[in-house]
DNA sequence: CTCCATCAAG
């Protein structure tokens, strides 16, 4: 009776744990763990799994095992789900390594993998660009008598469509429909959205009115999706309607449709409206993340408004969000673009120092930038300095190089570009050809022209 | 009662 009693009332409060962690009151929440100590309410696996899950969100994996060592003290083992979460934490940060060794673990531990196991690890595969190995977790998850279920499928569309085999994707949905395996509005906004990065348009129309006349219904996501593809293809004011038929239903409950639309805008030059949508979203009460902040910063550095740029910098830096890779290179462009290249180099080596996984679209804009001011020279120094190289690096070195006259140059970077697997735009080849011949560098055309036709060679 | 999947930012 007083082992029932306890029981119920470790279950509360797991309940009120759960509902201080979901609301960012971590500190809060750990509080409530020690009264509950003191009051005689044993924490079990959940409550742990609930402050780990937690710990993780907020503070990475390290943080995760910190919990995991404090439940073992407690005398609470571990279960799947708290190995679930220590998976999805080391995924979430890019160690893909660390996530298989932790199903490794957790098998040697004797812990049977749920469905929920395989589907992160196939996730975290997926993500770190593996899909060989995804689907390998796939089969092994049906040997081993797990049943996959909407989310196994809906991740394994994904993962299809992301590592280009579309028509696959495709299949993979009409067979799941054929023999009647869960599809849901998930698998739909997969679906469309993979069909129209994949350039299938017409299959994603196709799939959205199909959607129609099923009982699910578009929700946010859906219309987002719908949006970027609208964006994507030139169809700007269709994507703009899609967004106010959203705001017409009332309160938008997500930041992403604000983020599309801001940023169409602002492409489009129409910084008012960009405005605008600005402050509703700012208003619409959804915390504002990383990439919400990336947009805003955006606008102000196009509206040459490099102070308040840096103010909300500033803002996100104290509101604990840290700046990523993107909110770099919209600075490094907004500065370039306003004839600040001191400071934009500056902003490069602050990146350097903070030694972010992917920082080539900054460089972009700074070698694009000395590029189109004829400091071609400086352009190519800064491109030593880059561990990654793609075709947009290229295609403004070999436009800049052009430029100036240097076509001798251009050729020889065309090349070294080709041979790294890279590629250029086809204005980009045009000037090259066109300049070398004009210089009557005969052997020249002749090289590029062969080192063109060797490159379309190694791609098919 | 705890853990996963789809949409945004250059």
């Amino acid at each position: 009776m007083a082992r029932a009693r306890a029981q119920l009332s470790t279950r509360l409060m797991n309940v009120c744990l759960a509902a201080l962690c979901r609301s960012g009151s971590l500190e809060r929440a750990e509080s409530v763990l020690i009264d509950a100590i003191l009051l005689g309410m044993p924490p079990d696996v959940v409550t742990y799994n609930t402050l780990l899950a937690a710990h993780c969100r907020a503070a990475g994996l390290d943080a995760g095992f910190a919990v995991l060592r404090r439940m073992r003290e407690a005398g609470v083992w571990p279960n799947a789900v708290t190995y679930n979460s220590l998976i999805v934490a080391a995924s979430r940060v890019g160690l893909t390594m660390r996530a298989l060794d932790l199903f490794d673990e957790m098998l040697r531990a004797g812990i049977a993998p749920d469905a929920w196991s395989y589907n992160v690890l196939m996730h975290c595969l997926f993500r770190s660009g593996h899909p060989e190995d995804a689907y390998r977790v796939f089969a092994d998850m049906a040997e081993k008598g797990v049943t996959p279920c909407t989310t196994t499928y809906n991740t394994l569309l994904d993962g299809l469509f992301k590592a280009g085999h579309a028509t696959n994707a495709y299949r993979m949905f009409r067979y799941l429909q054929r023999v009647g395996l869960p599809v849901g509005i998930v698998t739909y906004n997969t679906m469309i959205n993979g069909l129209c990065r994949s350039g299938k348009v017409g299959y994603a129309r196709m799939i959205l009115r199909e959607l129609g006349r099923t009982e699910h219904t578009p929700n946010a996501v859906t219309y987002t999706t719908v949006m970027k593809c609208c964006f994507r293809y030139g169809r700007f004011d269709q994507g703009l309607e899609t967004f106010l038929s959203l705001l017409e239903g009332g309160h938008i409950p997500d930041v992403f449709p604000y983020c599309t639309v801001i940023s169409a805008l602002v492409k489009k030059g129409r910084v008012e409206e960009a405005n605008a949508y600005s402050e509703l979203m700012i208003q619409s009460g959804s915390r504002l993340d990383t990439a919400c902040y990336n947009t805003l910063i955006h606008l102000r550095c196009q509206e040459g408004k490099l102070d308040d740029a840096f103010e909300l910098l500033s803002m996100m830096e104290e509101g604990g969000l840290e700046s990523d890779e993107y909110t770099f290179s919209i600075l490094v462009n907004g500065l370039c673009k306003l004839g600040h290249i001191e400071a934009a180099e500056k902003q490069l080596c602050y990146m350097e120092m903070r030694d972010m996984e992917s920082n080539v679209v900054a460089y972009n804009c700074l070698v694009d930038a000395l590029c189109k001011s004829d400091q071609v020279d400086a352009a190519i120094r800064l491109l030593h300095d880059m561990k990654l190289k793609d075709d947009f690096t290229y295609t403004s070195l070999v436009h800049g190089l052009c430029r100036v006259g240097r076509y001798h140059m251009a050729s020889k970077f065309l090349r070294i570009c080709l041979r790294e697997g890279n590629n250029v735009l086809a204005s980009a080849k045009r000037a090259v050809i066109a300049g070398l011949r004009s210089a009557g560098f005969k052997n020249d055309v002749r090289k590029v022209r062969s080192a063109l036709y060797m490159a379309r060679l190694l791609k098919s």
